[in-house]
DNA sequence: ACTTCTATAGGACAAGCGTCCTAATATGTC
DNA sequence: GACATATTAGGACGCTTGTCCTATAGAAGT
């Protein structure tokens, strides 16, 4: 029988991977042992075998789960935020939300596509395309905005500050510093509006 | 004899942890083991132990070494640019003059602080160090550029800006990306300048 | 009831790790 | 030249790692 996991129970291989998933935030993927993921499932080595061959095998899982996560996240803010600018807002205070959890491990895309470039790892690709889903959703944010002209740019100048924040929330663990930085990236982002404010009132429907 | 490394010979201890901490960098930490360094400096694995009886301690002297590494280049820095405005742009242009090492691993600081943070390691704190001399240094700047007042936070923003830029940079290895970032860093700078023109024309001279 | 397939457990294995020990060699010092 | 110290080499150790194998228990299908 083949459970895709719509029901509430889950299979034993999506345990495995959400908990993979934690462990590799918390913990790095190198410094995380099979016999830990096994622990934290409640399974024996043996039967983490039969699910995952490799350690590699669970870090393509691991990396194609945070895509499909991201993916609907990034769905629901399309569905949740009004216009273009309270969505980018919404990307934006994803800071403050995980504010505890960044400050503790850093942001889990940038500090996984650090240790992978470290290990020369050939997922290394696989989890940039994590923030390629992010840069791609901001940019097309920003086009709505009435700024198609330059939006990657300005998505890629986002994603660096909140890649920034996250770096030194988690060396300096100073929670005044992300309020203050969020702030900074809201005014920020109102300017990004002023800008073009003709070609913006022209055309404020969906583009796709 | 004791040989502080004044002379142009080097203390076998010198080259180990200096290729420990080119080591460390490229590979990471952890994933770096003794033989690897042994191997690079072109020693036994029984020498190394006499000089370091553990990692750890290998990890607090390349620490150390950054440290003053760092300590001289900002001192380089101060001599060298002749307003805070331009030794804060000296700041702004290792993203420029260090693209190659970052896009291919990231910033030593950051990438080392994420990793130890991940490990869990009683280094932490000393890694954040090296931090805190850029953030100190760069305050003081800001603070001879009029800002005393937000001097500290000022000099956090462009730290993190210049994160950020070292994170994705080496995510997506766009040159171009990192050149356009640093402009803007070099146009948000100006601004500072100019909002207290006149508490700075009243006291460019230097504070201590 | 019997077979087949899925899932789980537990241990074996070689390799690599950090650590440590001992013997040999260089480098002085008297 | 004899001796003490500093430095190097090379191997042994116990442990953990990723990987793999085999045996057992349950579910499904006939």
């Amino acid at each position: 029988m083949v459970n895709g996991s719509v029901m509430g129970t889950k299979t034993t291989r999506e345990h495995i991977v959400e908990a993979a998933d934690g462990l590799f935030y918390e913990n790095g993927y190198e410094h995380t042992s099979f016999a830990d993921i096994a622990q934290a499932v409640g399974i024996s080595r043996g039967n983490f075998y039969y699910h995952f061959k490799t350690k590699d095998e669970i870090l393509d899982a691991v990396i194609a789960l945070r895509q499909t996560n991201t993916r609907g996240m990034l769905e629901e803010w399309e569905a949740r935020g009004e216009d273009a600018a309270e969505r980018i807002r919404c990307f934006i205070r994803i800071l403050i939300a995980n504010r505890a959890k960044i400050m503790a491990h850093g942001c889990p895309v940038g500090t996984l596509c650090a240790e992978l470039t470290k290990l020369d790892h050939p997922a290394q690709a696989d989890a940039g395309r994590i923030f390629t889903l992010f840069q791609a959703w901001l940019s097309r944010q920003f086009a709505a905005l009435g700024r198609a002209g330059d939006a990657d740019e300005l998505a890629m100048h986002l994603l660096a500050r909140s890649q920034g924040v996250a770096t030194l929330a988690n060396a300096f663990r100073d929670e005044a510093f992300v309020n203050r930085e969020v702030e900074l990236m809201c005014d920020w982002l109102n300017t990004c509006r002023a800008d073009t404010p003709d070609e913006d009132l022209k055309t404020p429907e969906e583009k796709h």
